[in-house]
RNA sequence: GCCCGGAUGGCGGAAUUGGUAGACGCGCCAGACUCAAAAUCUGGUUUUCGCAAGGAAGUGCAGGUUCGAUUCCUGUUCCGGGCACCA
């Protein structure tokens, strides 16, 4: 019998099942290792190939930890909320909730194709009420909390009220509003709305105004990549900024947390640089700038610089054109010309903004005086200056900074050098070590130490202060959608209030047109009666997709609990995510999310854990290959791509299902499409051949690979193996079905070390001698030492090697194989078992323990050193491992290759590394 | 614009700590088996010069460090990802 793996995998897929064999339980007595993998938004398009690369990594590796005796979680699930679902049923008129359960059925079924070791009893959905009652909660307890500065840590808001009922605000400065300064009196004499106002102001989930864009003819708020060239993608209709009130959460107060928790954990370099960078910690100093014209009243621009060292060199100030004195800073004179640009700046988004090469500005007509010059400053305003990063407005250094350089030199504005010969004039010049010139009472200082001295002088004359900074802004917390989930928050006069716990969760009520509602509200906006409740009116926002996914790794832990989101003693034994793995597009978004909402769950005491994930891998992505078409212009004749230079053509892609290779299955062409049903073909060779390219796998490219169409084809375990056989797991690649057949053909070679095509069964109990010993465990140790650094394209190698080795040595020996059987279970656990079967052991190779690696066998006592001679390899030479650096020499210089190239030279010295290599310098 | 990656044969990739560049696989070429095909098996396959033996060049590009660089350093080009309401 050759290897019929369609009914092999149909049968272990089904008998895992009914066995629960990948069920899991907290109680256990074993080590405990949790592996997830990051949460898919089940959509429509279904599965492509490049969606399953990182869950079979987890999946490897999770089954590879089994073996190892570890009480695996690996679990899967849903993040079912989201905009497409939503943009969908707008579209057709399917409500979200159906679509989604399609979708995800769909996708289940893919996944269960391709043997997954998901325990599924822990399957969630963060659309289904069960799961977000508990995203409810955790919102309450962020809404309910606070950051304490001095304990570093969320405190319950109670705690809070009662430090300011004793002592005012004095110690715990208003994170939302500096300004908000009051007593333990005054704070007794407030109303209970003033009280309220100002601990929503401290309060980790809160409430403010935010801009968004907003589309008037969509009457909507439109997400960044919904937005292109400054007008909808739907319709084109054209986008403003405008403020709307929206809920945050205070992850800002978690910035530094957030960056020392960077240190506890195993992500990538370049991972935790984008998470310090998108913090983006700064230290400078906040510089008040008096107004030259003060209107009788006592009026300063405040700026935020990281190098108070260059205030001599400030030539202008910037505000953000959304500056909160903007008006108030505009002369009569640039009223127009102000007001054009604010209306130009109205228009574009925030990454146009900050995407943009072309300098824009203009003069606001005002100007303010120079701490220690007197001079006066002209006040510009430009979009490079952005509203919600430090104070809104800089000090221009032009000869220091590159963005002031050019804004300077485009409204020729004249350049102060204070840096002396480190400044040409053509460029700015960031550097911190100059000594300083033109610059007062900094004159002859090095940058670097001047910094400390103008911030204290500052602080001195009461204009200026030491401000740690970080470009990180709260988080917006609330969309105007319908398809996330409702927030459990009334509000009574302008008072947020919420809902108790026996009321959550506050179920998404039904509706069957999801139009926006009455002012920038989403769509519950339009549920009279559902808004009221309890003598208010209900929030009608709701959260963003990520408010789900920032806890769910904690839900898999426990996901039936109905009295609380985890209970204590399974998040204690499972503890953080042990291996987390998916893209990089999480890198700060989700990620960050999630890290904050763990800390503040551990600050309150749910969990005793702060970081939620201790070890993360980001996979790649597979780009699909194109497949392109010719057709001459204005015809239906296709040319094929040798020949298209010789004509006027059009590109078209083409589906890759009518293409082997490069060559265009011309029949199946003529029935793709109507168009193409009388299409003429110019051949070359007799073939059509396509053009290809190499890019993203999607619908509209025809690129897209399903891999329901692999399986069926060479079955799951090949298209397991061949997923990681491509490369490393991290890196980009493109899909090549074709490459395919060289995985299948080993596990048909692995099976006929088993069973002979005509001899039937060979497997033999004999004694296996030590070469088979050697080949075995040497391949066993690269595929456990691979694994185990998520080396899987060359661990398969590495299985490919052994099996081609054993297969030279005739090797049928049951001691042997069934070593490498259990090694290579994680990899194809289909075919590890059936052999296993058929070798007649009783119960599931699943559970079997991973082979020992019995080195003896792996001993060398010599090396054919590669022998070099300045650098250039020229021989081998056989040479015991013991020989020490006098007797290598003695072998070398003997040596008939060595002594030719070494004719009418000297050797100078001869370089000896032991195991590696030997190299002459002549 | 800012931040983060990447670049090695015809193709995917390997080289784990600075030590034989191209493992393994695809593709291609030749051969065996076959009436034939498929499957399978054997050999070859970086480029270039050479009948061969053998030589030269070679890891995006330009330099540098070193006995020795795909690996480290400096500069540079191109490609991909992220940039806060896609998830």
């Amino acid at each position: 019998m050759e290897y019929q793996f369609r009914e092999i995998e149909k049968k272990w897929q089904n008998r895992w099942k009914e066995n629960g064999a990948y069920q899991v339980s907290h109680v256990s007595s074993s080590p405990k290792f949790y592996v997830l993998d990051m949460f898919p938004y089940p959509s429509g398009a279904g599965l492509h190939v490049g969606h399953p690369l990182g869950y079979i990594a987890s999946d490897i590796f999770s089954r590879y930890k089994r073996l190892k005796g570890f009480n695996v979680l690996h679990p899967m699930g849903y993040d079912s909320f989201g905009l497409p679902a939503e943009q969908y049923a707008i579209e057709h008129g399917i409500h979200p909730a159906i679509s989604t359960d399609q979708n995800i059925a769909n996708f289940r079924g893919q996944l269960d194709k391709i043997g997954f070791c998901f325990d599924w009893s822990r399957e969630v959905r963060t659309s289904d009420a069960g799961y977000y009652k508990w995203t409810q909660w955790i919102f309450l307890q962020l809404f309910d909390s606070w950051f304490n500065r001095h304990e570093r840590k969320a405190e319950p808001i109670t705690k809070l009220a009662a430090a300011f009922a004793a002592t005012g605000n004095a110690h715990h400065e208003c994170p939302g509003d500096r300004s908000i300064i009051f007593s333990a009196s005054e704070w007794h004499e407030m109303s209970h709305e003033r009280q309220q106002g100002i601990l929503m102001e401290y309060r980790l989930a809160y409430c403010g105004h935010g801009e968004v864009n907003w589309c008037e003819a969509l009457g909507t708020v439109l997400a960044n990549d919904e937005v292109v060239n400054g007008v909808s993608e739907r319709g084109g209709h054209p986008v403003v900024r405008k403020k709307l009130r929206q809920w945050y959460l205070r992850i800002t107060e978690y910035a530094d947390r957030l960056l020392e928790g960077l240190n506890t954990v195993d992500f990538s370099d370049s991972m935790k640089e984008m998470q310090s960078n998108w913090i983006g910690k700064s230290f400078g100093a906040e510089i008040d700038f008096d107004l030259e014209n003060q209107d009788g009243l006592p009026l300063s621009l405040k700026v935020y610089t990281t190098r108070p060292d260059t205030l001599f060199g400030v030539d202008f100030m910037v505000i953000a054109p959304e500056h909160e004195l903007v008006g108030r800073l505009t002369s009569d004179g640039q009223k127009k010309d102000v007001e054009e640009y604010l209306h130009y700046v109205n228009s574009r988004s925030e990454r146009e903004r900050m995407a943009e090469k072309k300098i824009t500005g203009v003069f606001s007509g005002s100007y303010c005086i120079h701490p220690f010059t007197g001079g006066r400053i002209p006040i510009w305003l430009s979009e490079y200056v952005l509203a919600g990063y430090g104070t809104g407005a800089i000090m221009a250094v032009p000869c220091g900074d590159e963005r002031d350089f050019k804004f300077a030199r485009h409204f020729n504005i004249p350049i102060t050098n204070i840096i002396g010969e480190q400044y040409d004039g053509e460029e700015a010049n960031p550097t911190k070590d100059a000594i300083l010139s033109n610059s007062g009472f900094l004159n002859g200082m090095v940058m670097r130490d001047a910094i400390g001295l103008v911030i204290d002088t500052l602080e001195g004359k009461g204009i200026g202060k030491r401000r740690v900074n970080y470009k990180m802004r709260d988080a917006a917390f609330s969309r105007q959608r319908y398809w996330g989930e409702p927030f459990p928050i009334v509000w009574k006069n302008g008072v947020a209030v919420p809902l108790p716990l026996d009321e959550l969760p506050v179920t998404l009520p039904e509706m069957s047109e999801l139009k926006p509602g009455p002012e920038g509200e989403g769509p519950l906006g339009n549920l009279q009666d559902w808004k009221q409740h309890g003598g208010g009116t209900r929030e009608v926002n709701t959260m963003p997709g990520y408010a789900g996914s920032s806890w769910y790794f904690l839900r898999y832990m426990d996901p039936d609990n109905g009295k609380t989101f985890c209970d204590r003693s399974a998040s204690d034994y499972w503890g953080q995510v042990d291996l987390y793995i998916g893209g990089t597009e999480h890198a700060v978004g989700h990620l960050l999310y999630s890290r904050m909402w763990t800390k503040a769950l551990y600050d309150l005491g749910h969990i005793g854990f702060d970081e939620p994930y201790r070890r993360l891998v980001n996979q790649g992505k597979i780009g699909g290959d194109s497949r392109l078409v010719y057709r001459i212009r204005g015809t239906n004749t296709f040319v094929s791509a040798g020949l298209k230079d010789q004509y006027e053509t059009d590109e078209l892609h083409v589906d890759v299902g009518l293409v082997n290779g490069f060559e265009l299955d011309t029949k199946a062409f003529a029935k793709w499409k109507p168009d193409f049903a009388n299409a003429e073909f110019v051949l070359e060779k007799e073939k059509y051949i396509c053009g290809g390219r190499l890019e993203k796998m999607s619908k509209r490219y025809f690129n897209v690979v399903n891999p329901d169409d692999i399986v069926e084809r060479y079955g799951a375990d090949t298209f397991r193996m061949y997923e990681m056989f491509l490369g490393p797991v991290e890196q980009d690649k493109p899909w090549d079905t074709k490459g395919i057949e060289g995985v299948h053909r080993f596990l048909r070679k692995l099976w006929r070390l088993f069973e002979h095509e005509e001899k039937g069964w060979i497997l033999k109990k004999d004694d296996p001698t030590d070469a088979e010993w050697k080949v075995l465990y040497r391949g066993l140790r690269k595929a456990e030492e691979d694994t185990e650094r998520f080396s899987f394209n060359t661990a398969v190698s590495s299985f490919m090697i052994t099996v081609n080795e054993l297969s030279d040595l005739g090797c049928h020996k049951q001691r042997i194989l069934e070593k490498l059987l259990i090694a290579l279970t994680p990899f194809a656990p289909h075919i590890c078992e059936e052999l296993w079967h058929k070798m007649g052991n009783p119960g599931s190779i699943l559970n079997a323990v991973f082979p020992t690696i019995e080195t003896r066998y792996l001993v060398e006592s010599s090396k054919a050193y590669p022998v070099a001679i300045n650098g250039k390899t020229r021989t081998e030479i056989n040479i015991s491992l013991d020989a020490d650096q006098k007797q290598v020499e003695a072998i070398v210089l003997e040596d008939e290759v060595v002594k030719k190239w070494l004719e009418g030279k000297t050797v100078k010295k001869v370089i000896y590394v032991r195991n590696k290599m030997i190299n002459l310098v002549v």
